[in-house]
DNA sequence: TTGAAAGCGCTAACAC
DNA sequence: GTGTTAGCGCTTTCAA
């Protein structure tokens, strides 16, 4: 498998290798039949070039990197991030920039070295808390895409998000219009923006009728942790009646402890769950739906935009909808 | 944030790019003097070489990829993957290569080319199956380390399974020990080598004792399709007494299911899964254990191996564990 | 042990 | 529209 160069392309097409070069970089000025020997000749040869000197002469990677943190399993456990990469996927199939998935490893900095030393041309961050080091050093490197803001507040280029808040809160007064006064939440993790987000929204509602929290436990968006979660709440002095959690996984969890525990849902507890991924379907759970694969969509969307130069909104905010189902039906 | 190149580094320590380029490539032959000069230099400067050039006059691109297959939802779902996963990451961590996680996409074959272009000095390829085409055009770019057999039978150069015959036949004869005699499985998919290995020794077992199976029915590993499947044995004229599932997700699956059956377990129906992930700890499933990370780790020891021209055994099988819980308990 | 020099295969001005 | 000419930043013989 010896691949052919540029040279031989040209060689055979009778051409110099500049003509080739444009041909093979979206022909902005090359002649009907030029462009047509060029295209022969390089189906014939199976030519394709090489990524390295590409690179080298062009400054440019033609990848784009979707950092993963480094707890791969709970990335990969996670169905609303397995989404968000199909979307970006999709999104970057007809580009011509190559996905690369790297994992955040802490040792040494790898990914991070890798993103600076030209690895891929920009990175797209999802899943990040404020205990991850790694983004300032690769913002200041490549243009970078966040999908969910940072939490800690600090300000960015650009981010998709989803209303989260908003979320939280149709969840949230959802389970009052059901007549549901003590409403517990399980919350993401707090070092994360949707993890806060949602749980304000909680709040939010909760204050707008007057009442208070029933209970409030971080459950890390994992099924063990929405399992664990729902039995802290239950050991509490008043068991309440209601519970929103900031994930389907944790939903899940919750659901099989209050089975378990054998409480009847929704009439003893009422449950709502968020993301409205598979695991809700199966499990006739009333959730959030959040536009999953749109996002990732919209993340490599803005990516694209930022690399080729064009304007990008720094905020986007993408809608949620409560789907109603048996674990808190409608009314 | 402009890089400095190696020339800078060089002027720095009072030597020529070679020396400079033979500290950061491992030192053979320097001058600790030299050595030392230069490590100064390269700190100072924070100099950290230009992957594309580097890439260009090596001819190494210094990355492994591991490919995922188009269906990331799947991918990402399962725990198995998830260690593997990360065991890979793990043991690549103190070598020069970075691990990129690469999506078998359909469309134009994207990741082929990549791979091709030199993208990768190899790749690592799990959880495919018999369907999929991309694996010969890699194979014959660059080597390629495979996580289970090729269910088709083609010859490969290395490949790191788990003895899942073995594991089949050990969860199926835990079953008959217990006293039952209508034990069904849940496959996994029949396009994998470990979806026809795990059901073969189940077969196997079944036939020693002298039974035949009371239901194969293909689950796809998935928490969703075990519960379909579980469904499908139920509706049956005889209903299995004992159920071996080829996956935790897919038995996790199929106990939801005999619960809402109102059956119990493991009176009525007992369980075992395989994996031995989290899922069958929280949920008290007893399971096949396999050394998931071990697996990622010797898949990427391999591919080192390979890349650096050491010899490599074809085929290397890992043990498998029947870890006992109450779902199949010990008599 | 070290340096000089010749590329790796491509892109990008610049001239024609 | 097309070819010529320089490199991109590194590795790697080859001599010294």
């Amino acid at each position: 498998m010896i691949r052919p160069t540029i040279e031989e392309v040209a060689a055979l097409a009778g051409v110099s290798r500049s003509t080739v070069s444009r041909v093979v970089n979206g022909a902005t000025a090359v002649s009907p039949a030029a462009l047509e020997a060029v295209q022969r000749a390089i189906a014939e040869l199976n030519y394709a070039p090489n990524r390295a000197a590409r690179s080298l002469a062009s400054r440019q990677a033609h990848a784009i990197g979707l950092v993963i943190p480094e707890d791969v399993a709970r990335f990969f456990g996670d169905p609303f991030l397995a989404e968000v990469v199909t979307g970006v996927n999709g999104r970057l199939a007809d580009s011509d920039h190559v996905l690369n998935l790297l994992i955040a490893s802490d040792d040494g900095d790898k990914m991070t070295r890798f993103v600076r030393d030209g690895g891929v041309d920009g990175a797209i961050i999802v899943s990040h808390h404020t205990s991850d080091t790694f983004i300032d050093r690769i913002m200041d490197a490549v243009p970078v895409v966040f999908g969910g803001r940072r939490a800690d507040g600090r300000v960015t280029d650009c981010v998709v998000d989803v209303d989260n808040l908003q979320g939280g809160r149709t969840a949230t007064e959802h389970l009052l219009a059901l007549g549901r006064r003590r409403i517990a939440t399980i919350t993401g993790p707090l070092t994360m923006a949707v993890g806060l987000d949602r749980r304000d929204g909680y709040r939010a509602a909760l204050a707008a009728a007057g009442l208070e929290p029933a209970g409030e436990i971080d459950g890390d968006f994992r099924a063990q942790g929405g399992a664990d979660a729902a039995r802290a709440l239950l050991a509490q002095p008043e068991r309440p009646d209601a519970i929103f959690a900031a994930s389907d996984l944790m939903a899940r969890g919750a659901l099989d402890v209050l089975q378990s525990a054998g409480l009847r849902v929704p009439d003893d507890v009422a449950v709502v769950g968020f993301d409205d991924s598979a695991v809700a379907a199966a499990s006739a759970l009333t959730s959030v739906r959040q536009p999953m694969l749109r996002q990732g969509e919209v993340l490599a969307e803005l990516m694209l935009d930022l690399l080729a130069g064009r304007p990008t909104p720094a905020l986007t905010v993408l809608p949620t909808e409560l789907i109603v189902r048996e674990s808190a039906p409608a009314l």
